[in-house]
DNA sequence: AGCTATTTGTCCGTATGTATT
DNA sequence: GAATACATACGGACAAATAGC
C-alpha cells in the first residue's frame, strides 16, 4: 500500500492517508482512531512510523493523543464571529468556555511608529502596553496585545488585573462610546517567545488581528493585537446581500 | 554594536535590529537589503549568523529571498473586504490588479457528504465541480473550488470558461437572486497538489474560505471553498458599533 | 549562444560554551 | 571529573541562480 521507493517518507505517505480520512469523514471529530498496533498492521509499517506520523498530526491539530486512553481525532474548533469586538474574554466567555488571561507584561512604553499611527498620536508618546497569554481550558490558545495611551487613560495600569475585560474598563470607567471598529486578519509563524507561551512548535500558524476602535469622534481610542492558534479557531460571518448598487460603488 | 555578552544570541540580536528598521520605515516594502557580506562587516559578525537572522526573518514573512538576486522587504499584502461575496475574479477586479482563472479541473460529480450537506441536497446528487487556479501578476495566488448543482444549474459546464465570473453566471444567466451569505475563515497548510500549484513550500499557511450563499427563501444556491496564500493577502472589515443591547443576547 | 559579476545556497573544518550522561 | 551531545559562531570554498553585456 504504501510506496518506500520514492522520495516522500514512509510517516509523510501515512500522515496523508490518516489526515484524508480526517477530512472526508472516515474519521469524525471525536472518534478514536484504531491503536497503534492496529495502524501498523493495516499499513505495514513500523510502530515508530506510525507514532512519528500521529506525532506529527496531533502537533497539526488534527488529532490529540491521551497516553494510556488512545488516539482521537480532534474536537471541532471554536467559532468566533469575525463582528465581535471585545476582546478575548468577551468573545470567550459567550462561547460558554472556560478562559483565563494571564498578564505577561505590563508597562508604559514610548510608542513606536506603529503604534502612534494607528492610535494617531505622537511618535514616543506613553502608551500602557499589556501583553497577556489567553488560555482556554487551561490550554494556551492566544496572545493578546494592547495599548492604552496614558493621555486617555490615566491610572488604567492599577485597575488591569489578571482575567479583566478592557473592553469593560473602557466603557464603564473611562466613559468612552465606542461607535466604529476597523479589524484586519492575517497570518503569521509563531516564533521564539510566542511558540514558547502557547507551547507549539515554531512555524504554527496563528491568526493574527489587529483591531483599531473609534469613538464617535472618529477618534481611534484602542489598538490591540492578538495572536490565536490558528488550528484551535475558525471565523465565521453571515452578511445581508445587498442589491447591485452597493457594489458597484465600490 | 552587537553584544555577544549576555544571554540574547547573535542571530537574534540581528533580527531584532533588521525587524525594527523594516517596521520603522529604515527599509520598505519592495527594498532590497544590503546583501549579506555588507551586512556582515555592518554588524560586524559571520555570514551564518547573518543567514540565521534572515532565514528566520523570511519564515516570518517580512523578507523574501531569493538566490542569485538579492533579500528584499516583503511588498505589502492584497487587502480584501471580508464582506465581499464575489469570487476571486470580482474581487481582484476591484483592486485593479491583473488576475487570471485557469481551470483545472471541470466534471460533473455526485457530492460526498460535505458538500451535500452545505448545498442541502442528497448525497450522490450531481453537481459541476469546478476547480480553478488563480494567478495574480502571473504568480500563483490561489486556489478556487466550487460546486454547481445541476438541478440549479442545467448546462452550466458550457457556459464556464477560463477567466469568468461564476458570480454573474448565478445572478444574470440563472436569474437567481442571492440574498444571504455565511462565509468562514480558517487557516489550513499547503500540501502535496496544492503547494505544487501554488508552487510554495509544503506547510506554508492558506486562508481557507467556505462560502455558502443562500436565496431569499433561504435555500442555499452556492457552495465554494477557496485557498489563498496567506502570505500575499490580510483581510480587513469596517464596522459600525452597535449599542450594548445587541451585545447582551449573544 | 556565450562570458562575467553579483548574490544566495551548501558544504567543509574549527572552536566555544552549556548542558546531559 | 570525563565523555558526549548540541547549539552557537567564525572563516573559507565552491555550487547554483540571476542579470547584464
Amino acid at each position: 500500500m504504501m510506496d518506500n521507493s520514492n522520495a516522500v517518507t514512509l510517516y509523510e505517505q501515512i500522515k496523508l492517508v490518516i489526515k484524508d480520512d480526517i477530512i472526508n469523514g472516515v474519521y469524525n471529530p471525536g472518534d478514536q482512531l484504531p491503536n497503534e498496533k492496529q495502524l501498523c498492521e493495516q499499513y505495514n509499517v513500523s510502530r515508530i512510523t506510525i507514532r512519528r506520523a500521529l506525532k506529527e498530526l496531533s502537533k497539526e491539530g488534527l488529532i490529540e493523543i491521551r497516553q494510556g486512553k488512545g488516539t482521537f481525532v480532534s474536537k471541532e474548533k471554536l467559532d468566533i464571529k469575525i463582528l465581535d469586538l471585545g476582546g478575548y474574554t468577551d468573545c470567550l466567555k459567550s462561547l460558554h468556555h472556560n478562559a483565563r488571561m494571564q498578564i505577561i507584561e505590563k508597562q508604559v512604553i514610548e510608542t513606536n511608529k506603529e503604534v502612534a499611527s494607528a492610535l494617531n498620536i505622537k511618535e514616543g508618546d506613553e502608551v500602557l502596553k499589556l501583553k497577556r497569554l489567553v488560555l482556554d481550558q487551561d490550554d494556551p490558545l492566544g496572545i493578546d496585545i494592547a495599548y492604552f495611551p496614558l493621555s486617555l487613560y490615566p491610572d488604567i495600569i492599577d485597575k488591569i488585573t489578571d482575567n479583566i475585560s478592557t473592553f469593560n474598563i473602557i466603557k464603564k470607567d473611562y466613559k468612552i462610546t465606542m461607535a466604529k471598529a476597523y479589524k484586519e486578519l492575517g497570518v503569521v509563524l509563531a516564533q521564539d517567545e510566542y511558540s514558547e507561551l502557547l507551547e507549539c512548535t515554531p512555524s504554527e500558524p496563528l491568526f493574527s488581528i489587529k483591531k483599531v476602535i473609534y469613538d464617535i469622534d472618529n477618534k481611534p481610542v484602542h489598538y490591540s493585537t492578538y495572536y490565536i492558534l490558528a488550528n484551535k479557531v475558525k471565523y465565521y460571518i453571515n452578511v445581508d446581500i445587498l442589491p447591485d448598487e452597493y457594489y458597484s460603488d465600490h
